[in-house]
DNA sequence: AATGAATGAGTCTTCATTCAT
DNA sequence: GATGAATGAAGACTCATTCAT
């Protein structure tokens, strides 16, 4: 069930898990402790609460994926391939691992609530490349709030899909329309 | 709290709220009751468990307003027209009644995982409208499922900041910016 | 499910089939109220609570089968006669109407224990029966609450040990050896 | 409450005496932790149900007895003198412990319907001693599972008498008569 | 008398958290 | 640091009883 990670790692990696196979509110200290092989007593050394174990989840994957992206975006040249560079990167992602991604995305709306508004993560990430885009005029949208929702939307609805079961794995088959949807949407063509 | 409603009706009207503010798991059933101005005892008159009433809420909700965006875009005609008539109606929907349109898209995940697939709903409505516009080759994405997640994401997503203080209300004002973005994306010029 | 029964014979009739099928303390008065093809609240138009109509019934039914005996026991002539007597009416009683049967000796414990003792009953025309028998020095067992115990004892167990399907349908067909048991243990040889 | 016991056996201590005084229904899971001194959630880390508790305490004291029993019927030789020794050893057993033997025998009827048949227990023992007896032309009774069942009414009803306030303490003081009453009853004299 | 929706106290059970070892 | 039995505050749900119609 571990390799040789210390127990800290172990928890993370057991919540993590559990957490997208059955919901965060459904997972149990007792079925975090069975997972990570560790007694149940053992996880309030590492975490003071399970709440806080699920805040410092999401908290650290959501700002390396917004870091993540940064870089994917820093290696592009401009703005339409920029995006499609995050397009794809997202959809490897999920591909790669679909139980982070899920994570992710199925813990928005409760771990966002918590979480101080405006800090690392890709809407920040993607925020700025909006911003920078409309500075330079190669933006159709001039809101960069609204821009930065939309081309979230068509990131994270595929991927939510896919977990529906409407749409097949994986993801990364459908990066190049989804990548072509999104420069008809944001970039100015002229 | 109400004024003559049913007792019926007076808990799905307290349900909604309550399962908004504080999530459908942190509502408790005497929540519920106080909310509803009932008893605990007497929700069970009218739901097995709280989980039904969960369960019938979602459906009720659900399909109503698939049905609710099929009426709308039956009056225009055109696809282009037809998804404008969409986003514009959903724009509303949401200022109209935050609550329930909250309610929709935050449990989408754990509702739709109960619900038998392809029913009754948008994402039904909007699969028809996406599928019909691709025999009639003016869809520039020719896979149905991707483009209504697509659409569906662009319209999910605004709603979603705006709730989490993103975006700021009302929703309609982005609506003709929104329909705009969704013409760009999914329906052929030329 | 009722003839032209009045309403209290309706509810007493569904809770012996309930009581006996179900158990006393798993059968709710809704359960009763369905069976009965009432409503409820009619339950309490003729008891004052659950536990009268419990009371009611046991005791009735009680007395009833205690005077049965007492009837049969006349009609025969002599101690052995009359033991004898007694059990096959009580082994055809069981066969007759087992439901009946079922719920004296099921609920023999809790019942008795909030009836007054020594009141009408099988306890006491047995009671009465052996100690005429010891008077005429006819019994074996001096002692008549002995010899009652043991007798009903004798009758009691072998109706359980086929409700436990232990021994087979219909009871009668023992009756005869119950009886030369009967005969054998209390009644003196000389 | 107790000396050095360890949880569980705390808990069935108290267990046993509840059921007996309170009855297994009317005795509520809150009860059980006092009575133990314990708190609620402490039995549920020992019994998945109230229910299970029943079932154990049940089945254990049951074949304990049961073999008990078996051991004190093969020290005594002969058919009459093992049924006397059986008596007499129910006898001592009610009276040095009436709570346990009270459990046992006002719980027979809903415990046994859960558990499987021919199991260990009294009912078995006292078969094969019968069984033995028919083979061996020493019985009266040619079936042994009528028998089994006049045996054990002779046991049982004695006892339930006693507990109704019927039959004045200690049991043993009527063993003898038991016993002399199960030899006219099951011993062929010739 | 009958109805049946409403009541709310009380039940069993769960589970995050504590603490002695 | 690790353990895991114990805790007890809630939670969902049941059900005998009431009462307006």
């Amino acid at each position: 069930m571990d390799g040789g990670l210390d127990t800290r790692s172990k928890i993370k990696e057991a919540a993590l898990v559990l957490f997208v196979k059955k919901g965060v509110a459904e997972t149990t200290v007792r079925d975090l402790a069975n997972q990570a092989g560790i007694a149940e007593g053992t996880l309030y050394r590492h975490y003071a609460a399970k709440e806080d174990l699920i805040a410092e989840l999401f908290r650290e994957h959501y700002s390396t994926f917004g870091r993540r992206m940064e870089a994917v975006a820093a290696k592009a040249t401009g703005f339409a391939a920029k995006l499609k560079a995050m397009v794809e990167d997202a959809c490897r992602l999920f591909d790669e691992d679909p139980t982070l991604y899920g994570f992710l995305i199925l813990n928005q709306h409760e771990a966002l609530s918590r979480l101080p508004r405006g800090g690392e993560g890709p809407v920040r990430t993607v925020r700025t490349l909006m911003q920078a885009a409309i500075a330079a005029r190669e933006a159709t949208i001039a809101d960069a709030d609204l821009a930065t929702a939309l081309f979230l939307g068509m990131l994270v609805q595929p991927a939510m899909s896919m977990i529906h079961n409407g749409l097949k794995p994986p993801l990364s088959q459908y990066a190049r329309r989804i990548a072509d949807a999104c420069q008809r949407t944001f970039v100015r063509q002229d």
